[in-house]
DNA sequence: TATAACATGTAACTAGTTACATGATTGG
DNA sequence: CCAATCATGTAACTAGTTACATGTTATA
């Protein structure tokens, strides 16, 4: 799917895989992500495929950027892709919980120093999507008229984010609190 | 990680390949799952390694079943890894994220139908976990009592599952209204 | 003086998916 | 009679990760 992912971003304008890589993990980081060595062999096999073109900007001291923009076949197989329903929910792969299922013989301060290890970082990630988007609503409205839709659709993904990380530290607070008691 | 779950699930008692897929996707299910070739070709791995040993329980009409019980290398790397910590969130993949923040230039119906589509999935989901489950703790812990610990730590999981669908239903359901007023 | 940002890529690997192949028994 | 359950596995593939290789410029 880093295809259709790649695909999206260039459809808003053409990039290199160096840009690519800092968008993604600016805007959708949270809920799709790729290494930067993924991201170049993928560009790679959509050039071949010719859902993409590139041209070398030469550079001095540096190697040329190349810069990806999408075909109108990109388009329509990127088009496609939107219109086909998700039909089932992701199946996420949560290591701390597998984890967790089989810690039942640790020592409870060991099951602890993980859980609180683990609310830290949820707790910074937090913090992370907190930062107010109704104003950068309004200014991509007011600069890209034609994206207003677009941002409250970024923003949404956003507040997947927030909820998210609320959920998860409650239900680490509480599983803390009931490794307290029971362990 | 495959390979550790499956020791995991292989210290409780030995099991087949088989029993191995039935195992998880009852108990592991929804955040961590495997299809039944990935077990076959990742017993046959941790055979190699010596983690795991397995004998053929010959069957009438039926192919020998193969059960495989964790070694004593099996269990202490199964130790190891269940000590180290996990220092960085999961870096979940949501498709449906992914489609939905490229989807702006979609016609609002689309959209709603999309998110409608899967508010069911999730809906249907969540029933699967509310099933209450303090009453299988204590069965548990009247059989095995060794076992009360690690019966805490599945329902711990469990109710990662109840709190993260109804996050979810939440977010679809502010989603969905969002999309009413702003398409 | 070191490290981050810029900028590209390949090779070898691990993980996971899809499709194939086989075949009896049980329940609706 | 058809689908599900039991029970094994391989082959080919896609996706993703880690490690390597190169080299400049700006900043702290």
């Amino acid at each position: 799917m880093l295809k259709c992912a790649l695909l999206g971003f260039l459809k808003y304008q053409p990039k290199t895989g160096y840009e690519l890589k800092q968008t993604m993990d600016q805007s959708t980081g949270h809920f799709w992500h790729a290494k930067q060595s993924q991201i170049y062999t993928t560009l790679k096999k959509l050039e071949q495929d010719k859902f993409v073109i590139s041209h070398a900007e030469p550079q001095e001291s540096r190697p040329d950027r190349r810069v990806y923009t999408i075909t109108e076949a990109g388009d329509k197989v990127l088009q496609e892709w939107l219109l086909e329903p998700v039909t089932k929910p992701d199946t996420t792969k949560q290591l701390l919980l597998l984890k967790l299922f089989f810690s039942g013989k640790l020592e409870k301060e060991a099951i602890l120093t993980q859980l609180r290890l683990i609310r830290n970082l949820h707790e910074q990630q937090s913090k992370l999507y907190k930062t107010s988007t109704p104003d950068f609503i309004d200014e991509i409205t007011a600069l890209q008229p034609e994206l207003k839709q677009d941002a409250h659709l970024w923003d949404a993904a956003r507040r997947f984010g927030v909820l998210y990380e609320k959920m998860y530290i409650d239900w680490l607070d509480e599983t803390i609190a009931m490794v307290d008691v029971e362990f």
